[in-house]
DNA sequence: ACATTAAATTCGA
DNA sequence: TCGAATTTAATGT
């Protein structure tokens, strides 16, 4: 159970609904703290509640062949995840792994189902951010071999800036170099050369443990996404 | 891989 | 409780 106003702050989709579901969506919900660097759920395992992040990161992951951890992608604050594995009700197909003292917040599938069947604006949020994943997904396959190191920075930069996924988010990531290269699949120290690439291009300026974005027009162009 | 610098933590007053 | 000193973490090359 989380109080109203906690939900509408920390989910941008609860604040569509209707009285009726958003009701239901405050009792379906909690949330629960955790310490950095743990594993929330594991590939594999049956986990049937959509997850949504009250604060902190996670990201999630697979292990490549030979034990090497390959990170998929990201979820920062305001960011819901899980819906295919809920929807579908099937296992996990990666890790969920906090990368820092993380606030997660859960709804049961019962709940996501019901405002799934019953409510209108639930219903097109889930269609709206099944979507935007589809055009990233296809987005990453199309470019993971044609950008360059800076350009799959920049790429990853804006996709946690995506408005429909992150609502939320204003133009400051709290990532490290060390996680964004994670993300986009470089090595830190590229990661670094990448950033002030972006940096001397006037795109964002570099904090630190952190960055500020001032251009999100063109670090999505030079991402190559729509 | 190493050197530098920012931040967090500890310790002493 | 404040600030200096130490240690840890992030950055830059």
């Amino acid at each position: 159970m989380i109080p109203a106003d906690r939900l509408r702050r920390i989910a941008a989709w609860s604040r569509d609904l209707e009285p009726d579901s958003f009701e239901r969506a405050c009792a379906g919900c909690w949330e629960r703290d955790y310490p950095g660097g743990v594993t929330i759920c594991s590939m594999g395992e049956p986990f049937e509640l959509w997850s949504g992040v009250s604060s902190g990161l996670i990201k999630m992951r697979t292990l490549s062949m030979g034990g090497k951890e390959m990170a998929l992608s990201s979820v920062h604050a305001g960011g819901w995840f899980g819906e295919g594995s809920v929807l579908k009700d099937e296992l996990r197909r990666y890790d969920i792994v906090t990368l820092r003292p993380t606030v997660l917040a859960f709804m049961d599938r019962k709940t996501f189902m019901w405002l799934h069947d019953n409510s209108l604006p639930f219903s097109r949020f889930l269609v709206q951010q099944l979507n935007e994943r589809l055009g990233i997904f296809i987005a990453m396959l199309e470019n993971e071999r044609m950008l360059d190191a800076t350009g799959r920075v920049a790429r990853v930069l804006a996709l946690m800036l995506n408005p429909i996924l992150y609502p939320d988010a204003n133009n400051k990531l709290d990532l490290t170099q060390e996680e964004i290269g994670l993300i986009a699949g470089v090595s830190r120290p590229t990661a670094n050369q990448a950033l002030k690439t972006l940096q001397a291009a006037g795109m964002l300026t570099l904090e630190y443990g952190g960055i500020a974005v001032l251009d999100m027009e063109k670090l999505r162009a030079y991402g190559g996404e729509t």
